[in-house]
RNA sequence: GGAGAGUUGGCCGAGUAGGUUGAAGGCGCUCGCCUGCUAAGCGAGUAUACGGGCAUAACCUGUAUCGAGGGUUCGAAUCCCUCACUCUCCGCCA
């Protein structure tokens, strides 16, 4: 959400970022509507303070042991319009409200212009594909051959993108889990955190997932509770409404948790593998940082992220959104996408995030500054990894002539020290 | 699921026969004084949001906020209703 006082002050430069982003939100009747609610308060407001002047008028009077029935009178009716124009300020408020969650963040001044992902400039590169000798399999054919994935039951037992993980397979997520989970703790001094996979409402608009996007998610029926599309809800919300000690900032968490999102319009896209499933597992890296910080935190979180990769040997490189190809909440993401043989191409497995203030404001996450002035946070997030797309990589990039995968050096020990499946 | 207790400012904690209580007191924090150093002591200050004035500063001013929402009343932290959450006991349960 963006700074009320910011779009009033600012309506040319929000609309500006709106456009570049694609977005259709036109911000006239917003303004328009603030206006009417700023002339209601302001009557309303005067209308109150007679009544608080007369009303302790009143209560002297009584003390005193005299009557006021005139004043009584005019001030039952006062109040009687107080409620009328406060209903009506209320509705303003909604109103506009709407509006305000609707709005997109504005991309930083770094952000590249572009129309969609084919826009998104490279960054860096790292490794290098891998020069098969023979035809390299699908990870879901050598997962199937191997005994270790299985689509068909996932679809009978529950259906489409979902997929039961077998014996070894079931492990590898596990040791991959761990792992990263290890990693980002020991190494780069995450405090780990195991989230609810449920949230509220609440929580799912401080995140900026609703009010608008709903279609993407799972409720849960007859209560308030969402399936979590990422951990980065849950975690973020940890503090919602919290005011934090500046001196602890940036307050670094990382987390598993499974994920669930209901890919609406996703139909017809990756419906292989492991890919694009309703519920994957992800490790999120979850920060929370100073204005002028933020920034640099991000770009160490993008490294952190990397440094999975790089450990397993994965080929990857990493792009910078474009305005067209940003999130909702974001000001700059950087994706990290790994190399899949099967889509002969680079692919998405991590979406590291600066927030700037947008979630902070909706969630009410503050920070007390050098001078004791509450001031909203900068949150940022990125997956660290998510793990059925590292399962996939590694099984792809991995894999052997004979149809076995060689097994990661830094994952043996999560493995009892195996060091091939199949 | 049943019964009871609670929810006040950054924290702790007063405050119910409704009326200068945005809210005593303490702690913490900030600034100053004092002081070989530290501690202690002394003085002052210390919520947020939204309006208006004003340069979208400082500052002044108004309104709202004592878990959330609604009601009663000229007036509610204080009375009534609904809901949420926390704690205790019972039941159930991994």
């Amino acid at each position: 959400m963006l700074d009320l006082k910011f779009v009033r002050g600012n309506p040319r430069v929000v609309q500006d970022a709106l456009s570049r982003r694609g977005s259709k939100v036109t911000l006239s009747e917003f303004l328009r509507l603030d206006e009417q609610r700023r002339e209601k308060l302001f009557v309303v407001e005067q209308m109150k303070n007679r009544r608080n002047v007369v009303s302790e008028e009143i209560g002297r009077l009584k003390k005193t042991g005299k009557d006021a029935p005139g004043m009584i009178v005019e001030m039952r009716d006062l109040s009687g319009q107080i409620k009328e124009l406060d209903e009506e300020i209320r509705k303003l408020e909604e109103q506009l409200q709407g509006i305000l969650l609707d709005i997109p963040n504005i991309p930083h001044d770094s952000v590249p212009l572009g129309d969609g992902a084919e826009d998104n400039p490279v960054v860096r590169v790292w490794g290098e594909p891998r020069k098969f000798l023979f035809d390299p399999k699908p990870h879901w054919d050598l997962g199937e051959a191997l005994g270790i994935l299985d689509f068909e039951r996932g679809g009978k037992v529950t259906g489409a993108r979902f997929s039961f993980y077998m014996g070894y397979g079931a492990r590898l997520e596990r040791a991959v889990i761990s792992f990263m989970l290890d990693l980002h703790t020991t190494e780069h001094g995450y405090v780990e955190v195991f989230p609810p996979f449920m949230v509220n409402r609440d929580s799912m608009v401080g995140t900026g997932q609703l009010p608008k996007f709903a279609e993407d998610m799972f409720k849960i029926e007859g209560t308030d509770y969402y399936l979590i599309p990422t951990a980065e809800v849950p975690v973020t919300n940890l503090y919602r409404n919290e005011i934090l000690d500046g001196e602890k900032l940036p307050v670094r968490h990382c987390a598993y948790s499974a994920c669930f999102r209901a890919e609406a319009g996703a139909a017809g896209r990756d419906t292989r593998g492991l890919i694009r499933q309703h519920q994957f597992n992800k490790v999120e890296l979850v920060k929370f940082t100073k204005p002028e910080e933020s920034y640099e935190e991000l770009d160490k979180l993008t490294r952190n992220a990397e440094r999975v990769l790089q450990i397993l040997g994965l080929p990857y490189r990493v792009v910078v959104l474009c305005t067209g190809d940003m999130g909702f909440s974001a000001a700059k993401t950087y994706d990290i996408e790994v190399w899949l043989p099967s889509y002969q191409d680079y692919k998405e497995i991590s979406s590291c995030s600066n927030f700037s203030d947008f979630q902070a404001r909706r969630a009410g996450i503050r920070y007390r500054n050098a001078k004791g002035k509450a001031e909203l946070v900068h949150t940022l997030n990125g997956s660290g990894l998510a793990a059925g797309r590292t399962v996939a990589a590694i099984l792809e990039n991995c894999q052997e002539s004979d149809g076995s995968v060689t097994i990661p050096e830094a994952l043996r020990p999560y493995m009892g020290g195996m060091s091939r499946i199949g």
